[in-house]
DNA sequence: GATGAATGAGTGTTCATTCAT
DNA sequence: GATGAATGAACACTCATTCAT
């Protein structure tokens, strides 16, 4: 990603106006598009402005750089599918613990709804940049926040990691079964298990 | 011009003579190296071949390019993974089922010695190529294969992706407790709990 | 690593732009002039940008590859040489037909105006791509237009290249009598010589 | 074709051996395999040695550069071309013009007999160095040799290049009329309406 | 005489980013 | 605010040739 120069401090423009805002939208939309059909390596600005239908100059005062609008897609898509889990867990909140578990675990297995190869490049790109940590946290503190008992730093990690590790490496592997019952089955399993594990050692054990 | 744009038939060369073997084994140290230095970024073939003390044309003669240096880094060291985790479960082979989990998860950890940041870039590097999948499923049938019962497909996927991803994280996040006993104990916790909950299921409830 | 391994869909710019335009034929130029002062060795990308006084990169905004530039060059001459003899033609109408062959052949004699080791260039790197077609074909199909009889598809062969032939062999082997008076007359004899044989066996024997 | 250094003084070895001459013809044979095969573009040392079963090194021990392969391989063929001139023409040596003129014809365009794609490698190799004059020159010299008046310079150099111009060009272009006997007609009709032009205008007319 | 591992200069090409208009 | 022509650092990779063994 050629840096030709300094890290330029100007700022850039923050969408005030509607067609600004319409810009942007078109922008990521387009980036999407690019990223679903050729994956990461058609992913280039230039392609990308040019299926906007803006030109490149117009990209560049809407994000500071490439990776800038990689950024902003994954973090509508985060708040899209965080808003899906809330909603969800709302709908059904006096639920037993296994049924909002599920709800959590279909919210984040159907994120990025339909564009699962943007999904796979999105998620490349970002491992690479910052590990991932900044789209995992939000998870992480959202189970923590909702577990009945307090859960330990490590806990919580192993918890989030493992589960949204999971769901990655189906998405990345192309897995056939990624939106089945099935997997979903095992996935509540796996979050439930652990739960209860970390319970009944605390409730009834001494150890 | 641009030359030879045919199909690249050109086989590399498979050494034979103890000269080309440590010539090989130099150039991966030197990848290892530049990578723990700089990251993805600063790995280029020609910094490799600098490192290693032999000249581009060298590298190219062993590597057939850039990724190859790559995947046989990570295939060596998923090779000495493995056999780290048959030894230990060889040494405790009527330990009870904890012991055993625990030293699978602990070689898993443990790989890649001491090498955090190039481990970090190989992992970004091969997540962006296959997925990853070439270097999970080995796991995945080992865990598949020492698992008391019979594991379904997605059973497997889950539980090996899971504790993949888990530490996968950690190494990607640079997470401080990464080595640490109480990582550890989460990890061996997460394993025991989800056979467990197979086991419980399959044998006392009908489905 | 190895970027964008796609198909390269990616059309180059067609200037529209009167700046564009001139930038476009600054590299013609300087390609020109490279060739003529250090020949097919010498015809690199990096020194046509150079001499042009653009960027490398400037450069292949508008030529696709190498290649391209060479073929843009000798589509021009081509070109301004097609127009040349269409000129001399439209000018000597009513002359004998040896005053006619006489201009076509002088016209292509002198094509590439002074620049005989940018043509000899050319002429070498073209042959190896398309075989030369492709600007044998426009003076096959002007003389097959302008015999006096109709010409079958080998005799119309054996003609222009045959013509064609003869010069390009001075041009590459660089004769000094290249434009001389007495080449040029025995080239307007084969021409003649050869259309006087076809239109004798046509007119006098029943073959 | 980087010459690493200077052009060394060393003068490769001449085979005086059985088993050298051997090798030579491997190596002869084994690139000429490569050229039909795969054309200019898959013409490498390494290749060629590997077909011809020998090391790059011992390569190089008979051929000074990889360009003297080529040359090799077209000194052989021009020279086996010559030889069935000339026993054409030894065949039918009082037969009439127009069968002696007919033999040379045939002999050349039956050169490289069945390795089209070789010859056409070659001679695009071959007019990048020399401009092709080294192997024009000869048939030249025959044609003005066995020709019945006195040609004078540019009427050789006309006759020659023009039909060996026609021929190349059908070999370059793959023409499928390459070997009929309707473009071998045409051929032979250039040459003798070439030569009767001559002779009619030196006998009858005072120019 | 033969081998083949090693060399490394050289080249085409990409693409994020800037800035004059 | 928008444009898009221009930039140029950066890189992967090839292959003719050498020379120690």
């Amino acid at each position: 990603m050629a840096k030709p120069r300094q890290a330029p401090v100007i700022k850039r423009r923050i969408p005030r106006q509607a067609r600004a805002a319409e810009t942007v939208a078109a922008i990521r939309e387009a980036a999407a598009q690019v990223l679903e059909a050729g994956g990461l390596a058609a992913f280039t600005t230039n392609a990308v402005a040019e299926r906007a239908g803006v030109s490149i100059g117009t990209l560049y005062q809407y994000f500071a750089d490439k990776d800038a609008i990689l950024r902003s897609i994954a973090e509508h898509e985060l708040a899209a599918t965080l808003a899906n889990v809330a909603r969800a867990m709302t709908a059904g909140e006096d639920a037993p613990e296994d049924e909002r578990a599920r709800a959590v675990v279909r919210a984040i297995v159907n994120a990025f709804r339909g564009r699962q190869r943007a999904r796979k490049a999105i998620v490349q790109a970002l491992f690479s940049q910052t590990g991932g940590s900044a789209f995992q946290q939000p998870v992480a503190a959202f189970i923590s926040a909702n577990a009945i008992g307090r859960l330990s730093e490590e806990q919580t990690f192993v918890l989030s990691r493992g589960l949204l590790g999971a769901i990655r490496s189906a998405v990345l592997e192309e897995q056939r079964f990624l939106k089945s019952r099935s997997f979903e089955d095992e996935l509540v399993r796996l979050v439930l298990a652990y739960l209860g594990s970390i319970n009944s050692v605390t409730h009834s054990s001494p150890s």
